[in-house]
DNA sequence: GATCTTAACCGC
DNA sequence: CGGTTAAGATCC
């Protein structure tokens, strides 16, 4: 037999499988997908096994497969196919799609144990190897008994685990050392490499590094070697790194309204039916994904529940995991818990009947699945927008296809392109206008700041929103005040020049930070000691502004000196679980608490009466066609926060520009309203969902370069197909970051068709080691 | 990516 | 002529 195989090279050279024997040892259960050992050229990479053959049209001499590092795989077909896709849309190199789909997994190396689940069942074959020991590597179990071994996880006997080890890239690097022959005539590139080895005193020393230190060529140490006055050899790398330890009923009764939504998603559950779920905040939207998981779960089948960042959902999870028990495998999301997370993901979701997760549980290597569910699908948070652009919402409705199951997209302000789709019947549309547990929608009132600043209140609060303060604390009601990041400069001016401290690499201003004196670059992560005195002008009249969220809680602890006032930012948030922490607290103790955009998501607390938002339209005239759609859907989600038991809700918006139809919507509760003004607008503008959009950035140290390469691009694209209207290059708003530029272009086109190849073709023709180029098939989304 | 091959250049 | 580099091809 003869395995497909792509190796773990990231180079457009081997963006291809290349065919292995299989050794008769491994057959019988050399899984698709699993990760193997090859030898390449003349080293041992890893590999990915992406098909089998019997016949190969290579026609040299095959080599075979040297090692299988996974007994069971975690890539399933249907991943592979998702992957080979992405691959193509985005012009990245498999090898790549594969590593943000398994997050980590090459980076890392899983050591696989077999561990005994039941040894009483077990075959006699195999009771001795763990007679002693219920956990044995992998690596130390002839391969004889890997048949067995396979067979008895299938049967639940034996179940496989990781243990995780670091890997340097390559399972095997290359060193020298220096040998003891003496020598007479030696050149002076080759002393120096002499020399670079004995300074190192017999140390390990990787070819790559000496190479690099000494600044020659592989020749001078070949031509060494061949005179045996060195000797290179290979050896296999890696250190343990530690894991971590996983953390560890009453029936569900819906409403009136709930009940025959609920019984419209089930009578369909075989079919692939894709549901809208448009509720109003507080609606009750979690009872009904609790009711039907229960009910696909009742079938024998597997759920996949995608939430918005799920470290802001710790509410959400621990329901689920009270109501489903062990059946749930929570996978958190990484972006700040680095890596540590895999083992429990890898392990979990294997055996899980629900997986909840944020945005890569998309990949779960998840089978048999009977349902989907997105919550809060309009979150930016669903697409990855650093390296590998994706949606995870598009994954999910693509895997929900070849599942044949439904998928519900559930949201109280649902993308508008989203709403579009079910206003079309592409998806089926579900709507509650009514929240559950008797409450009424909040009360909103909106404040004209502008005016507020000219009858001379140039506090953050109106005085609206203060009386309404005061007269929750004296009820002993809890109030949430969203500031909006961009309200407030957070920079430093010298007030007699007027200049703004900016950061040396990135070009935009630099925030002061209270707590550590220092002032910092949120780009590249620059920082500098707090200046005494203006570098232009030498003047010490310098202003500190105090970043936005800080200087709100200074102020209300003027108005309010004894409310205990708890804030949420990036500043306070950035440990594990300081977002739980802070919400528990508030929640027993808190008065009042202080956040940016994360607070708008998926809290619930009864005492919560008021609402307000501090700069609501701050981000309306940010240069992006949904500025509009983000700030309507801000305030909503926001103003849901409020009086979600029995007392009334209020809200206080404060804001530039009442005016305005995103704010004046949002105020009226009016989604219908706010989708339709939208709608007529988007038509004209020619944007989603009337066309379709794709956005390709140019990434370069020369702004120039990076331009001129933007404008070509458009150029023969619009030659390509004149009916693509391309707008742009557009420099990025922020100009500068990590000391290069991105340069935009947005592509619009009325007819769907497939022209990837003209755009994947022009990529590579602009692409060099200056400019980086990236496609993004979802600026509409994120 | 890493390694090997090749042609061209350099200094003795 | 051996030693060296930069460029190009190849890896099954």
């Amino acid at each position: 037999m003869i395995a497909q195989v792509l190796v773990d090279v990231k180079s457009k050279n081997v963006n291809k499988t290349y065919d292995y024997l299989v050794p008769e040892t491994f057959m019988g259960f050399l899984e698709l997908g699993a990760r193997v050992v090859v030898p390449f050229g003349n080293r041992a990479v890893m590999g990915f096994v992406l098909g089998f053959l019997e016949d190969s049209e290579y026609s040299k001499k095959l080599k075979s497969i040297s090692k299988v590092l996974d007994i069971e795989s975690f890539l399933t077909s249907e991943l592979i196919d998702i992957a080979k896709d992405l691959s193509v849309r985005t012009n990245t190199i498999l090898i790549r799609v594969l590593e943000t789909i398994l997050p980590s997994a090459l980076k890392v190396i899983y050591k696989p144990k077999i561990m005994v689940v039941n040894f009483e069942n077990l075959s006699e074959d195999l009771k001795p190897i763990f007679e002693y020991q219920s956990q044995v590597l992998l690596e130390n179990i002839d391969e004889k008994y890997y048949k067995l071994i396979n067979r008895e996880i299938k049967n639940n006997n034996l179940t496989q685990i990781y243990e995780i080890r670091d890997l340097n890239k390559n399972l095997t690097k290359k060193f020298v050392r220096k040998t003891s022959k003496e020598f007479d005539k030696i050149s002076d590139k080759q002393r120096l490499v002499i020399n670079y080895l004995e300074a190192q005193k017999g140390k390990e020393e990787l070819l790559k590094i000496l190479l690099k230190k000494t600044n020659v060529t592989d020749s001078v140490v070949k031509t060494l070697e061949k005179h045996a006055y060195v000797e290179t050899y290979v050896k296999e790398v890696y250190r343990k790194v530690e894991t971590i330890n996983e953390v560890t009923d009453k029936i569900i009764e819906l409403n009136i309204v709930q009940e025959p939504i609920f019984e419209k998603i089930i009578c369909k559950k075989n079919t692939n039916s894709k549901f809208l779920l448009h509720g109003v905040t507080g609606s009750g939207k979690t009872e009904i994904y609790l009711k039907t998981i229960e009910d696909v779960i009742n079938d024998g089948k597997n759920v996949l529940l995608l939430v918005p960042e799920i470290s802001l959902t710790p509410m959400m999870i621990s329901r689920f995991k009270s109501r489903f028990k062990s059946l749930v495998a929570a996978l958190h999301s990484g972006l700040s818990s680095g890596e540590k997370y895999d083992e429990c993901r890898i392990n979990k979701t294997k055996e899980s009947r629900i997986v909840i997760g944020a945005r890569s549980a998309c990949f779960a290597p998840l089978e048999n699945i009977g349902l989907i569910i997105v919550d809060e699908c309009h979150e930016s948070s669903y697409k990855q927008t650093n390296g590998l652009i994706y949606y995870a919402v598009d994954i999910l409705e693509e895997r929900s296809a070849i599942h044949n199951c439904p998928i519900i997209l559930g949201s109280a302000t649902p993308n508008i392109e989203s709403y579009a789709k079910a206003k079309k019947g592409i998806y089926e549309l579900l709507e509650i206008k009514e929240r559950a547990l008797n409450s009424k929608l909040p009360r909103i009132d909106i404040v004209n700041m502008l005016s507020e600043f000219k009858s001379g209140n140039d506090s953050p609060f109106s005085k609206k929103l203060i009386e309404e303060i005061d007269s929750r604390l004296k009820r002993n009601e809890q109030v949430i005040l969203l500031m909006n990041r961009r309200g407030y400069a957070n920079f430093v001016i010298c007030r007699e020049c007027g200049y703004v401290f900016k950061c040396p690499n990135c070009d935009i201003s630099l925030t002061y930070h209270e707590y550590s004196n220092s002032l910092k670059c949120h780009y590249c992560g620059h920082e500098e000691k707090k200046p005494n005195t203006c570098i232009r002008c030498g003047s010490n009249e310098l202003n500190f502004m105090g970043s936005g969220t800080q200087k709100i809680e200074k102020y209300l602890s003027e108005y309010f000196p004894t409310a205990k006032v708890y804030r949420m930012d990036n500043d306070t948030t950035r440990k594990k679980h300081s977002h739980e922490i802070i919400l528990n607290k508030f929640q027993n103790q808190g008065d009042i608490l202080i956040g940016t955009q994360m607070i708008a998501k998926g809290l619930d607390f009864p005492r919560v009466t008021l609402v307000g938002i501090i700069q609501a339209d701050s981000n309306l005239f940010v240069p992006d066609f949904r500025a509009p759609e983000k700030t309507f859907q801000l305030i909503m989600q926001v103003s849901g926060r409020a009086g979600r038991r029995s007392i009334e809700g209020q809200v206080v918006i404060q804001a530039m520009n009442p005016e305005h139809y995103a704010v004046k919507y949002a105020c009226e509760n009016d989604y219908y309203g706010f989708y339709q003004y939208e709608m007529r607008l988007r038509r004209v503008a020619r944007y989603s969902p009337f066309y379709y959009l794709i956005e390709i950035g140019f990434n370069g140290k020369s702004i120039r370069d990076v331009f001129y390469a933007g404008i070509e691009f458009s150029k023969q694209l619009k030659r390509f197909d004149e009916s693509i209207i391309v707008l742009g290059p557009a420099i990025d708003q922020t100009i500068k970051i990590k000391n290069k530029y991105t340069a935009k272009i947005m592509i619009k086109y009325r007819e769907k068709k497939d022209f990837y190849e003209k755009i994947n073709e022009l990529v590579d023709s602009f692409s060099s080691d200056d400019i980086y180029i990236s496609i993004d098939n979802y600026p509409n989304v994120g």
